[in-house]
DNA sequence: ATTGACATTGGAGTGACTCCAAGGTTTAGC
DNA sequence: GCTAAACCTTGGAGTCACTCCAATGTCAAT
C-alpha cells in the first residue's frame, strides 16, 4: 500500500508520517522499484498504530518509537523493565491532568453564570451598564480578583 | 516591581513576560529612567495573572490576550457578546478531554495488569520467556490486536 | 573593588508537526 | 494517444509558544 492509504487507515497525514521518517523515529519503507514511491506492509500499518497511539497518550514522539520499537522487536527486556516505570508516571499525570481540568470548568462554570446574571441585567438596564460587572465576574471567576475596577478589595460597582 | 519579581508571583519564567511584550499581547510596561529595566504596578499583574490563567486553560495566546485585554479596558460589549461563545467553546473541549484522558486511563491500567502478570511469569520461568507474552499485551491492551506475533488472529505464543 | 544577583538585547533552538512549490507517476475517460 | 485529476517525490520554510544562550549592563553588599 502507498502512503495515502496507510495515512488515511491510521488517521494521520501523510507529512506526518514522513515527518516520523525523516527524524528517524519510523524505518524508511521499500520503495516500488522505480518510480520511488514508498510502499507498506500490514505490519507497517501495525506498527505506525500502535506508535500513534501512543503519541495520542501524549507520550514525547522520541518515547513513543522506542515503546512500539519494542513491541514491534519482540524485546520483553525493555518491555517488562521500563514500560512499567513509563505507564506509572503516564497514569499521574493523566490524574493530575483530569484534576486540572476538573477546576477549570469549575471556573469556567461559575463564570457562565455570572455572565448571564451579568446580561440579564445589561437588558434590564436597556444594554448601558456599568463598565466593569462583565469585566470584574470575568477576573473574580477566572481569577480570582478585580484589579481594575475594585482595586482596594471593594465589592465592585453599581 | 521588576521583571524578576512579577514572574516568581505569578510562575512563569521572565523569558515568557519578555516572549510576550515581543510578540505584542502584552504592552511595554514603564522603564526605570536610565538604567531601561522593566517596571511594573500592581495592575500589571494583575493583567498579566488573567492572561497566564487563560492560557493554563489552553486558550491560544492570541485569544487570551484579547479576553484579558477586554477586561482590562472594560469593553462589557465585547465581554459579555464574545466571551460566552468563547466559554460554551472551551467547557465542551474540556469535557471531551476528561472522557478522552478517561479512557487512556483505562487502557493504560489495562496494560499494566497485563504486565504485571508477565513479568510474575517471567520470574516464575527463571526470567526466560517467549518473546512476545509483554509485547503482545501491550499492543492488546493500547491498540487491541498484536501483528508480529498472531497476525492471522490466532491466540499468541507459549 | 569585587562579587553575585539581577537586568538588557538579539538571535538560535525545540517539538511536532504543517504547508508549499516544483516536479514525477498513475489512472480513468474520451 | 491525450489530457486531467489524483496521487507521489523532495527540500525547505512556517507555526506555536516558548526556552536557552551569549554578551553586556546595573546595582547592593561586603
Amino acid at each position: 500500500m502507498r502512503i495515502g492509504e496507510l495515512a488515511e487507515r491510521i488517521g494521520v497525514s501523510t507529512d506526518t508520517i514522513r515527518f516520523y521518517e525523516k527524524s528517524g523515529v519510523l524505518p524508511r519503507p521499500d520503495r516500488q522499484r522505480s518510480n520511488g514511491y514508498r510502499s507498506y506492509s500490514e505490519l507497517d500499518v501495525e506498527h505506525l498504530r500502535l506508535l500513534i497511539d501512543l503519541r495520542r497518550l501524549e507520550i514525547p514522539l522520541e518515547d513513543a518509537a522506542r515503546m512500539a520499537g519494542w513491541c514491534h522487536a519482540g524485546h520483553c527486556e525493555s518491555t517488562t523493565s521500563e514500560l512499567p516505570r513509563l505507564i506509572a508516571g503516564r497514569r499521574a499525570e493523566i490524574a493530575r491532568r483530569i484534576d486540572g481540568l476538573r477546576e477549570l470548568d469549575a471556573r469556567m462554570a461559575e463564570l457562565e453564570r455570572h455572565l448571564v446574571r451579568d446580561r440579564r441585567t445589561l437588558r434590564l438596564l436597556g444594554g448601558e451598564a456599568p463598565c466593569c460587572d462583565a469585566a470584574s465576574a470575568v477576573i473574580d471567576a477566572v481569577d480570582g480578583g478585580c484589579a481594575c475596577c475594585s482595586p482596594a478589595g471593594s465589592a465592585g460597582p453599581s
